[in-house]
Parts: structure tokens; sequence; C-alpha cells
DNA sequence: CCGTTATAGTTTCAACTGAAACCATTTGCA
DNA sequence: TGCAAATGGTTTCAGTTGAAACTATAACGG
């Protein structure tokens, strides 16, 4: 049973998957890291703020499937930059309430498009089928990835 | 045309699929990492030496869609651990010839299976025609990436 | 030939990353 | 109540990363 299907790294889908979502996020980043000294930790963070505002730093990380240090820095370079304001829950000290500020909206309202353009003009490259079925494929195979992945150490 | 479909991260492309991606190649790299000491990028280079022994570190670099400072010191760590060997290319003294050696082998005789393996359980939960399909789509989108990021700064 | 330019690969530097330790606050429960 | 455990978030530390500079060799054009 060893040597049945030789490893192919080209033919290999974790790589495969890896090849195509470096390619296109990296040339997403390209788009806005330079013109809006924006990474793209930090897009994501200003991405999720744009749409539901007023979330605490967990849910951000949730939403980004960012972990919580790296939302914790990206939080903190943005306000830096004066584009996210951070309050404190009134239930609960500890939890953060994170929104954007005018700047930060204004760049949100520059990138969003931006993004959401250069995947369009990627999805125009396939028929109306491909794309249903691509997108529920990729939701299969991440629930199956994660159900694999239960309880490990 | 700004505010037509609102950017929701969680129905973003180029996010979902940074999602899959890491989430498979994280749960492939756990099953190796620590048994076998093993990185990711070290693996990357087993298994393509381990299919096409004595490629130059370019063709290493090539193949593995990895940058040439990553193959440099991937390489550099699996000859220190007796994996790789490197000599010298008769016809050109720049270039290395790079090979796995007897140990190199072994390991990859005993992660390759193991890669398949999960690979295999992913695709399980597809049916054929799905598995097709997603071959083809990734195929067209890298294509359809590559074709937008030609000639750019 | 000889100097310029290109290529293979390594090293350096600064930025980025995640795990673990940490602090503050809240929750659960004896 | 009061105290142990859990939670939100930040900081620290050590390892990883890529861009740019560098070394060595080869190719090319005059």
């Amino acid at each position: 049973m060893a040597g049945n299907t030789p490893l192919e790294l080209e033919k290999f889908l974790p790589y495969r998957l890896s090849v195509l979502s470096n390619t296109v996020s990296q040339a997403i980043a390209r788009e806005y890291e330079d013109r809006f000294q924006l990474s793209i930790t930090e897009w994501r963070v200003v991405a999720v703020l744009g749409r539901y505002d007023g979330l605490s730093a967990r849910e951000v990380a949730e939403r980004t499937a960012m972990d919580k240090v790296a939302v914790s820095r990206a939080v903190a370079e943005l306000m830096k930059d004066g584009r996210v304001r951070r309050a404190t829950a009134d239930h609960d000290k500890r939890q953060s309430v994170l929104s954007l500020t005018a700047k930060g909206r204004k760049v949100y309202n520059e990138v969003a498009p931006l993004a959401l353009q250069h995947e369009q003009r990627l999805l125009a490259h396939l028929d109306v089928e491909e794309q249903l079925w691509l997108g529920r494929i990729i939701e299969k195979l991440l629930l199956a990835e994660k159900a694999l992945g239960v309880d490990r150490p």
C-alpha cells in the first residue's frame, strides 16, 4: 500500500490550496498595503469592524480567524494610526468595544470596493455553475477538516 | 457602485481560501512535525527530492513555490540532520545538486503515505463529481490570478 | 580575452508570528 | 461572602520570514 499513488506535490490538494490562497491573498494585499499603509491583518480587522461596529477583541478574532495576539497587535497599530477607537464594555470591564473612527471608516470605504472588485475579476473566469460548486466545496472541505481534527492533542 | 455588495469577510473568496488552506495545512503538519522533527518547508523539499532526485536549489524552489531563501534554509537544516546531501554541479559550479540520503528517503517513505492518507480522508467527504470540479476550478483560479498579476511593479 | 551583466545560493536585518506567562476582572460555587 | 477557576486582553520571548545586500561563478558582447 505504500508506493500506491506517488506523492506528486503539484497534484496534492493541501499544497495546491496553499499556493492558490497565497497567490490570491498576496495579489490583493499588494493593491492596498503600499497605498493605505495597511497590513493584511489590519485590513481584516477594519473589514469586520466596518461591517459590525462595537465588537470586542475576542469577537473580532472569531470573525477573522486570527488569534487574539494578532488582533491585539493589529488593534494597537490601528489605534496608533487613529483608525480604530477602543472603549471598555460597561457590563464587563475586561472586554473592549472596538469601532472605526471617521478615518478608519474612510479606509474601509476605499479598500472594500477594491477587494470586492479583485474578487469579481477573479470569479469572472469561472462560469456560474463553477462558482456555485466552488462555494459548496470549500464549505464541505472546511467542515471535513474540522471533523478530522476534533479532539487531537 | 460603491455600496453594492457589502464586504462580508465570511463570504469573501480570498478569505475563505486562506482559512481553508491554513486549516488543512496545519492539520497535516501537526501529524508529522513532532513525530519526525520536520517543518512544513522541510517536508516540501523532501517531498520533491523524493520524487525528483538531483534537483538544484532553484529547481526545488520552483517546484515547491517557496522562495530561494526558504529553500536555502530548509536544505541547510536537512543537511544538518543528515537527510539531504549536496554536491556541486559539474557543468556549473554555482548550482547545487541535491538528493536525499538513506535517512532522508526513509522519512519520505514514512511521511508521504501519511500525507496522502490525510488527503484521501478529506476528499472522501466529496463525491467524485465534486472532486473533479474542485481540481478544475483551482487550476482555473490560479491561472486567472496569474493573468491578473502579470506586469505589476 | 576582458569587463559588464546575469544567475545560484547565502547571509543579514528588521518585521512578523504564536506559545506561554502575565495582569485584571468576572464567574461559579462551597 | 470569599476564593478558585475561567475569561479578556497584553507582553515577552524565541523562532520564522522575506527583502535586500552580498559572494561566487557563468554568460555575453565588444
